[in-house]
DNA sequence: GTTCTTGCAAAATATTTGCAAGACG
DNA sequence: CGTCTTGCAAATATTTTGCAAGAAC
């Protein structure tokens, strides 16, 4: 992936943390907290990936949303030519036991009724149970 | 309400505090945060404020969630004679301005993909934005 | 060379717990 | 009276910021 196309894109400078860290985002693979993400990489500093993670959520590059137990979530969701992306719906599975988060589809989109003048900006589905493996265990 | 012989039902012990605490709860009115409830209360120590939440949420009688800003909210979610309540889905928006967390109806369901295996305990819908007030102010 | 970024250390925010005194049943 | 609850104080957990040195353009 261009990352660094990315982030020229959006006016965002080049630097080699950043491209680490959008890297290690990729190769993760999946819906990670700050602190998972700062383990993943283990030689980038705390401050310096949580300022990183802001940024780029504040560029729409990342969507983030609490996963039910006291942590963000920060879940990849750029897409070429699909600005609207980030406007759309997200759906997470987040085990209770392990923390783990998953990406989850669903066959329809629900229609709410805001409070009257709510502006609406986001919205996050957020399932919280049990997983596969720890229901095993 | 007959707070009183809700606790009992759920084999609560009755307490001062309790009924305090539910009491502040009914006279709130919306879905609040520990800190909300606790100034509300003035009286009553944050821990225990504390507790009583998580307990009351234990035994289903609050739904907590979190509202995206980095704060568990909750939610007084009883109904008589509808034990199924606190399994069903439930719908908020959170002003990212003011803080405060509106209940939210929906027109529809979503039908969600989880992942195999995967026991779905309980489902929110979280709506971040900006609320009426905050908008015109 | 001016502005933005990073690491380090520490502050801020929010949640959660240990313990002894007191309330409940 | 034995068990559960409360307030107080303090520990955790997590996020967020100030600042000086260094990198980007």
């Amino acid at each position: 992936m261009d990352f660094e196309g990315i982030l020229n894109e959006h006016n965002i400078r080049v630097t080699a943390m950043r491209l680490l860290i959008l890297k290690g985002i990729e190769a993760y693979g999946a819906p990670f907290s700050l602190e998972e993400l700062y383990n993943f990489l283990v030689t980038v500093d705390r401050s310096t990936v949580f300022r990183a993670l802001t940024l780029f959520e504040e560029n729409r590059l990342l969507n983030s949303f609490e996963d039910g137990s006291g942590k963000r979530k920060y879940c990849f969701c750029h897409k070429d030519g699909d600005e609207e992306h980030a406007h759309h719906n997200h759906y997470h599975a987040t085990c209770r036991v392990c923390g783990r988060t998953f990406c989850v589809t669903t066959q329809n989109t629900p229609v709410v009724v805001a409070p009257d003048g709510f502006e609406v900006e986001n919205i996050n589905y957020i399932i919280t149970g049990v997983c596969e493996d720890c229901k095993k265990a």
